[in-house]
RNA sequence: GGCGCGAUAGCAAAGCGGUUAUGCCGCGGCCUGCAAAGCCGUUUAGACCAGUUCGACUCUGGUUCGCGCCUCCA
């Protein structure tokens, strides 16, 4: 039985979905006005192994990820690049579509993009106006008011109290209440915008806010109410809470039954992001480590705790990826069907039906590993590579992970022959010099019974 | 200031009121010509102070420290 930690309850819950055998999902995506770092690819990982569990499991899973593409910092930034704000994002939307794949994450079932649905944004904010919750400002602006929605808060445990007391941010004096925030953003110069029948000084023409988006755009692909609301931790307020002011006010119903937040990737000991600027980009990362051996290092934390990034934990995670690969080396991998009875397999189902607890999973791997080590058997095989699956991980043929592109390096194996020949002539200090010329290139040789084989260091 | 989260061995990271987490590193052994890999064994824990309990790393309270949100942010 899945238990899934609900934010909106602040406890671990029994995951019942809407509809028997379906799970709707929608995670909020990525803006798209710049490579992906790390902190994006930990959303991206951990939900595609959310989805793959789940679907595990025998539901039907629709999986909802949305694309920002119209917003302040990407008007801006194809401004910079004097490109047009669609070459921009499409660009990104590319490179997010590259990283992604790279680290094995499954294309969700739907990604819709924001700007395509612009005129149910213009609907959905025209019903906040009529049923009094939204208001167009002097300056154009549509905000939402807050204190029209009675849960406001209920998510990120705010309340509208503490809120203002705690406001930091210059008053816009256009707002009736510091805490409203903008549906609808009256069009600038030089701004790509829309016409809307919201009025104002400029009759009405301008560009949706970022909340709206998600409200509509989920409403839209998932209906009024679904099951799982996933993103970052930081998404929890004010973003996600105003979706919820949103779309509750627009529907009268529950919103989401499931909120999900992943914990932060930070770099030492504090959060990555764009504002700190202590960001690593996935493509940057993936230059100097395998995307598997970051996967990896992503899955073997819970989703929920922090994450240090760091090339001492990155060498670390590629250390014991390694020690998986090498356990299925030379192995026929058995293609069994999960025996759920199985005690490993009992133990990693309950460990991920435990509000997804990668870690403890990938221990299971481990005793795995260890077990085929001993056995040889093509059963444990098949089960730690089915396994391994489930999380994305441990498909490859394991000499392509373990041997790299290091392939390439020239006549390998014509030292190893060389070797070989050595050791046979009993010339040992021959054979050494040789694999410590091996050694010294990056390449481990490792004698077994059926011969010598390498892998990379 | 308000709200919330965390503190586990050298590093990383889980579960659990009493019994080996797991991976890397270290140490001893087996294996090996020697290594590597693997196997067997093993050293390092639970910030601090109280309390509950037959028994607490695990529950409760407090202290200290760290982090996050309250502003765009995954």
């Amino acid at each position: 039985m899945l238990k899934i930690y609900n934010t909106l309850a602040r406890e671990k819950q029994v995951f019942t979905p809407i509809q028997a055998g379906k799970v709707s999902m929608y995670v909020c995506g990525m803006t798209v006005y710049d490579f992906c770092h790390l902190g994006h690819a930990r959303v991206m990982v951990v939900f595609d192994m959310v989805s793959r569990w789940l679907r595990t499991s025998g539901y039907e899973v629709t999986y909802v990820r949305n694309i920002t593409d119209i917003d302040d910092k990407i008007i801006k930034r194809a401004n910079e690049n004097n490109e047009t704000i669609g070459q921009l994002t499409q660009r990104f939307i590319d490179a997010m579509d590259e990283d992604s794949a790279q680290l094995g994450v499954i294309r969700p079932t739907l990604e819709p993009k924001a700007t395509e649905y612009v005129n149910g944004m213009i609907e959905m904010i025209q019903t906040l106006i009529d049923k009094g919750f939204a208001y167009t400002a002097a300056n154009g602006d549509v905000f939402y008011a807050v204190n029209q929605f009675e849960g406001y808060g209920k998510l990120s445990g705010k309340s509208l109290e503490d809120l203002r007391a705690g406001e930091r941010v210059e008053v816009d004096t256009f707002k009736q209440d510091p805490m409203d925030f903008v549906l609808w953003k009256a069009a600038k110069p030089n701004e790509p915008s829309w016409d809307s029948p919201f009025g104002g000084p400029n009759h009405g023409k301008g560009r949706p806010g970022w909340h709206i988006e998600c409200s509509v755009m989920s409403s839209h692909l998932l209906g009024a109410h679904f099951d799982i609301h996933g993103g970052g931790q930081d998404l929890q307020f004010p973003h996600h809470e105003n979706e919820i002011a949103q779309s509750e006010a627009t529907h009268r119903c529950q919103m989401v039954n499931y909120w999900m937040h992943n914990g932060f990737v930070r770099v030492d000991d504090e959060k990555m992001s764009k504002s700190l600027g202590n960001f690593f980009t996935i493509r940057t990362v993936l230059e100097k480590y395998d995307a598997e051996v970051v996967r990896f290092f992503i899955l073997r934390a819970h989703y929920r705790s922090p994450l240090n990034y760091s090339d001492q934990h990155l060498d670390d995670a590629k250390l014991a990826l390694t020690r998986l690969y090498t356990s299925l080396r030379g192995q026929v991998a058995a293609d069994v069907e999960v025996d759920w009875q199985q005690p490993l397999a009992a133990r990693f189902k309950a460990a991920m039906d435990d509000d997804f607890n990668t870690p403890e999973a990938m221990a299971v791997l481990f005793d795995l590993a260890n077990e085929l080590n001993k056995s040889k058997s093509t059963e444990t095989a098949g089960l730690l590579k089915k396994l391994a699956g489930i999380l994305g991980l441990l498909q490859r043929n394991p000499d392509d992970f373990l041997q790299g592109d290091m392939s390439q390096t020239l006549n390998i194996d014509d030292l190893i022959q060389a070797r070989a020949e050595a050791k046979k002539a009993k010339n040992f200090a021959e054979a050494d010099a040789i694999r410590k010329q091996l050694l010294e290139a990056g390449i481990v040789l490792e004698d077994t019974p059926q011969g010598t084989t390498w892998r990379r260091a």
